[in-house]
DNA sequence: CTCCAGGCTTTAG
DNA sequence: CTAAAGCATGGA
């Protein structure tokens, strides 16, 4: 049983190493890819992509394949724009993830001022540590924790995973969803949840617009890291400093599609293109 | 050694 | 309100 789609606009490579997912692995022909308690085994061979796995409704939304990657691609590359222009072109196959809200959240309080190898070693220890073990094709894994499993490991369950700085922010908020719950952030607006978001310890503007993005497929926001706020200046001759102002900037230029065009960016900008 | 990584919280002015 | 210090960790 697989999914089989048009390998020109679902390249796994592309949408698993853009930034947006830290739970994959590369396994024979592709990779081994991790959302929640869920497995899949994603690759490409000639001009098709395949999916196998035990819930096909799960990933083809997870992978978001009922939207028109052609037609986004498309108005990516008419703002004529060079670095998004290659972005658009050389990551063609890039596709927005509809992630685990819960799972968005941790993941991305670990991301703060981290980098991509190291925040994928935390959250891969936290798995293995708290996760549940299952089985799929012929192989182990564990799934992310719940917040209450989070919430009972504790601030230094956190600093022994390598978290830093940050085991406080996750101790504090995996207590607070474990307690609340976060069923009441999906029937909120995109400014609402923003600011939901916002009261979450270790949560800021960035982190907020990254986890509405992938968490809460609110493809509107526009997170602004320090590759985004680099390329501002060197791609679009941006003179703002403030990353809220410069956030604002993109939102307006790109509107619905603000989501993508970040992706496109900054897998452009990560993977140098334009200059190699 | 310093600088940087998908920044945030806290404190000072 | 804005500006800046402080923050854990590991690789370049």
């Amino acid at each position: 049983m697989a999914i089989e789609y048009d390998a020109k606009y679902f390249s796994p490579r592309d949408t698993l190493e853009c930034g947006q997912i830290f739970r994959f692995a590369p396994y024979r022909e592709g990779y081994k890819v991790f959302s929640a308690d869920r497995a899949c085994y994603v690759y490409s061979r000639g001009n098709t992509t395949y999916i196998e796995c035990d819930d096909e409704e799960y990933f083809y939304d997870f992978f978001d394949l009922a939207r028109d990657y052609e037609a986004i691609n498309a108005r990516a590359r008419a703002f004529g724009v060079p670095l998004l222009s290659l972005g658009a072109e050389r990551g063609a196959g890039l596709r927005l993830l509809n992630q685990n809200a819960e799972e968005m959240i941790f993941s991305f309080i670990i991301s703060q001022n981290n980098n991509i190898p190291r925040i994928k070693g935390i959250i891969e220890r936290i798995c293995s540590e708290l996760g549940e073990e299952r089985t799929f094709s012929g192989g182990r894994y564990r799934t992310f924790p719940s917040a209450h499993r989070l919430a009972e490991a504790g601030a230094d369950f956190f600093k022994r995973a390598g978290a830093g700085y940050r085991d406080a922010y996750l101790a504090e908020t995996s207590a607070r969803i474990a307690d609340e719950g976060i069923a009441d952030l999906f029937g909120l607006s995109t400014p609402e949840l923003r600011g939901s978001l916002l009261t979450y310890k270790g949560v800021g503007p960035k982190v907020a617009d990254c986890i509405s993005l992938f968490g809460f497929a609110r493809r509107e926001c526009f997170p602004v890291d320090t590759w985004i706020e680099k390329l501002y200046h060197a791609d679009f001759g941006g003179t703002l400093k403030d990353r809220n102002k410069i956030n604002a900037y993109f939102c307006k230029l790109f509107g619905d599609d603000a989501g993508y065009m970040q992706q496109y960016l900054f897998y452009a900008k990560r993977e140098n293109f334009g200059r190699g």
